[in-house]
DNA sequence: CGGCTTACG
DNA sequence: GCCG
DNA sequence: CGTA
């Protein structure tokens, strides 16, 4: 609001600048180191350069001056800007820094969704070099503004919104993860993405005391303001709020509901359940969910061992196995279990490399290392939200928390809480870094062509075994079932509002793929509950699922937005675009777009990759877009075997290379493929936990 | 000034 | 709240 | 409105 009206009147000017509106934007950027290619506009008097508003915008952002070509305006539409003199000299910018080594020099005019996916998201990583603590905070902060508004806000005129709120502080833990050096208190705005004025100074709060005014509000249930100093309605109660949410069944909507009224635990809630509160209202109603889950919230919130993780893992493979007759199936963590995992339990000297991923062993910026990897964490894990090892200052202890107390609060926050020892495992219990409160599989078999309704003979297995709980009892028992809904309408409506395409109207191209998803509710041979989660993936998915369901939700949505800024769409079944009006399969149907929205094949994917392989897969409109169609219908397991299809060799059955440029030679068949397909670089799971 | 992941019960 |  |  403050800035927009000057910023109409001189297109030119940064919607945020405040600074740089009041300067003239050649005197920003005169400060500004210049590439050598600094190439003017060829219909431009010498010496003068069309750019538009987001050339400035990423210009005076990233310090740094962006290359024009993107930004240059369609027509006539801009003022002309004066190119300040190129200096050939271009010292690092301020995020080749931030991302240290991970820093390549196509960064260098990436849109921040794809820069932030060349991030390493590890969370030892983050606390070696001594930003975990911010992290911490700024994850409490989103959490917290997550209880509040849930997913969606109303904006004034009363549409629905994302949850900016808890976006930007979820953009600013992820940004602040993974930082290669080691924060220090006045943070410049600008000088980490994601982080401009308002984020930066609540870091920088947060880096000299440890926390901020707008966490301790909420730590103590207070009102909080907004970043123009206004009183938000609505805002207080946030920690209460968060326990009762983290509850199953119990989302922002109920959690603002109990906390209006008067309840602050679960006890409370309990109380008033049973009609024993306030005589003058009525009993609260419960769901059966929000029943169950306040009922056994003591064993649904317990982080889950990693002896509860193989036995459910082993009644898992028991279920598929008696449900379907056939051995072999692939049961594989992901969720946040998986995040957790470390790739080698301790290979610091071992004679085996990694064999695909050299993966630098790891950059460390900030400090010296200690050697002892494994003492280190132990000592982190007890320190928790203090400081390492090194003792630095700037950060203050902040315990602001009552301490984990068994009862129904449920622990204080986000860092720990955990609080997993109960006698049950001797002290010796290995990584039990935060625990995650559920486990999640995914599913897969080779080669079996599994029934329609595996996921319902599963469940019943798992049922009659015993093994988990019956939704009678309100535990949550609910299954998803092929469905592969609206994708066609959904894309096809987001990219040709025009609908001079596709005159025949959308078609069913796309297999509805069939992905079973059954979340449930698991009984351990100790008696302890906790919650599960299984996902079926034919092997044509398997590697979208194991992406999608790994995750982080976060890492998900810097991937997904990326793509469909790139005009493709990702979800856990598959990669997608449009070719002529059509959804199709990338890259069975079409090949990927790069940023100018051209189809271009990766090297060693085009359709004859034995040629050099980085041919420009163009796609005249109307060129073998049948083909395409076929292929993508074809592609999806549909009926028929899971895995034959596209399984096979290298080489796809090459019906006609004639116009093959859509058809490509290699299928998706792992993580790491996808990951290349796109031309970003591979993250091992634990290198994607953005927060 | 519009968008912010994508599904499903 | 921050980016395009 | 709940779940992932």
């Amino acid at each position: 609001m403050r800035f927009r009206r000057a910023c109409r009147i001189a297109p030119l000017c940064s919607s945020r600048g405040r600074r740089a509106c009041r300067r003239s934007v050649a005197a920003s950027l005169k400060t500004l180191p210049a590439p050598p290619s600094a190439t003017p506009c060829p219909t431009a008097p010498p010496g003068l350069a069309y750019v538009t508003q987001q050339w400035v915008s990423a210009s005076l952002r990233r310090q740094q001056r962006q290359a024009e070509g993107e930004h240059r305006p369609a027509a006539e539409a801009g003022a002309p800007a004066a190119a300040p003199a190129p200096q050939p000299a271009r010292p690092p910018s301020a995020y080749e820094e931030w991302l240290g080594p991970l820093w390549r020099p196509e960064c260098a005019d990436m849109e921040f969704a794809e820069l932030m996916l060349q991030g390493d998201y590890d969370e030892q990583r983050c606390q070696r070099i001594g930003n975990e603590p911010v992290v911490q905070a700024l994850r409490e902060l989103q959490k917290y503004e997550a209880a509040l508004s849930s997913q969606f806000l109303t904006d004034a005129l009363g549409k629905q919104v994302v949850n900016h709120k808890s976006l930007a502080y979820a953009h600013a833990a992820a940004v602040v993860r993974t930082c290669a050096y080691r924060l220090s208190p006045p943070l410049q705005p600008g000088r980490l993405p994601y982080l401009a004025d308002s984020t930066a100074e609540e870091v920088s709060e947060i880096l000299l005391t440890g926390t901020c005014d707008k966490l301790e509000r909420f730590r103590r249930d207070e009102a909080v303001r907004d970043s123009k100093g206004v009183l938000r309605l609505d805002s207080a109660g946030a920690a209460t709020r968060r326990r009762f949410a983290r509850l199953v069944g119990v989302g922002a909507s109920t959690a603002r509901k109990w906390w209006g009224r008067g309840l602050s635990t679960c006890e409370d809630v309990e109380a008033a359940a049973a009609g024993q509160a306030a005589s003058w209202q009525p009993p609260l109603a419960l769901t059966a969910a929000q029943r169950f889950g306040l009922r056994y919230r003591r064993d649904l919130l317990e982080g889950i061992s990693a002896q509860d993780l193989a036995e459910m893992r082993q009644a898992v493979e028991a279920g598929l196995q008696a449900a379907t007759g056939v051995g072999g199936w692939h049961v594989e963590v992901v969720g946040g279990t998986r995040r957790q995992q470390r790739p080698p339990p301790q290979a610091p000297q071992q004679q085996r490399p990694p064999p695909q991923a050299p993966q630098q062993p790891e950059q460390q910026q900030g400090q010296q290392q200690q050697q002892g990897q494994q003492q280190q964490r132990e000592e982190q894990r007890q320190g928790e939200a203090r400081p390492g090892p090194e003792a630095p200052e700037p950060f203050a202890p902040r315990r602001s928390t009552p301490p984990p107390a068994a009862a129904g609060g449920g622990g204080g926050d986000g860092g720990g809480g955990g609080g997993g020892g109960d006698g049950r495992h001797p002290p010796k219990e290995s990584h039990r870094d935060l625990p995650h409160h559920d486990a999640d599989f995914v599913v897969s078999h080779p080669t079996y062509a599994w029934p329609d309704d595996l996921i319902d003979r599963l469940r019943d297995e798992l049922l009659d075994a015993r093994r988990i709980v019956p939704a009678e009892q309100g535990a949550m028992c609910m299954l998803q079932k092929h469905r592969a809904a609206d994708l066609e309408a959904k894309v096809v409506m987001e990219e040709l509002t025009a609908a001079d395409l596709a005159p025949e109207g959308p078609q069913g191209t796309v297999a509805s793929d069939r992905l079973d998803h059954m979340f449930v509710v698991f009984r351990t041979g100790a008696g302890r509950l906790r919650r599960m989660d299984v996902i079926l993936a034919t092997p044509a998915q398997l590697p979208y699922a194991l992406i999608g369901w790994i995750g982080s939700a976060q890492f998900n949505r810097f991937l997904r937005r990326h793509l469909n800024r790139l005009h493709m769409h990702l979800n856990s079944q598959g990669l997608y675009r449009i070719l002529d009006g059509r959804v199709v399969r990338v890259p069975e149907g079409a090949p990927p777009l790069d940023k100018h929205g051209h189809g271009c094949w990766p090297p060693g994917w085009g359709p004859c990759s034995a040629a050099s392989g980085g041919g420009q897969g163009d796609e005249a409109p109307g060129a073998g877009a049948g083909a395409g169609g076929a292929a993508a219908a074809a592609a999806g397991p549909g009926g028929g075997r899971p895995g034959g299809a596209v399984g096979g060799g290298g080489t796809s059955s090459g019906s006609d290379s004639g116009s093959g440029s859509s058809r490509g030679s290699r299928a998706v068949r792992s993580q790491r493929d996808l990951f290349e397909l796109l031309g970003l670089p591979y993250r091992e799971p634990y290198q994607r936990d953005c927060p």
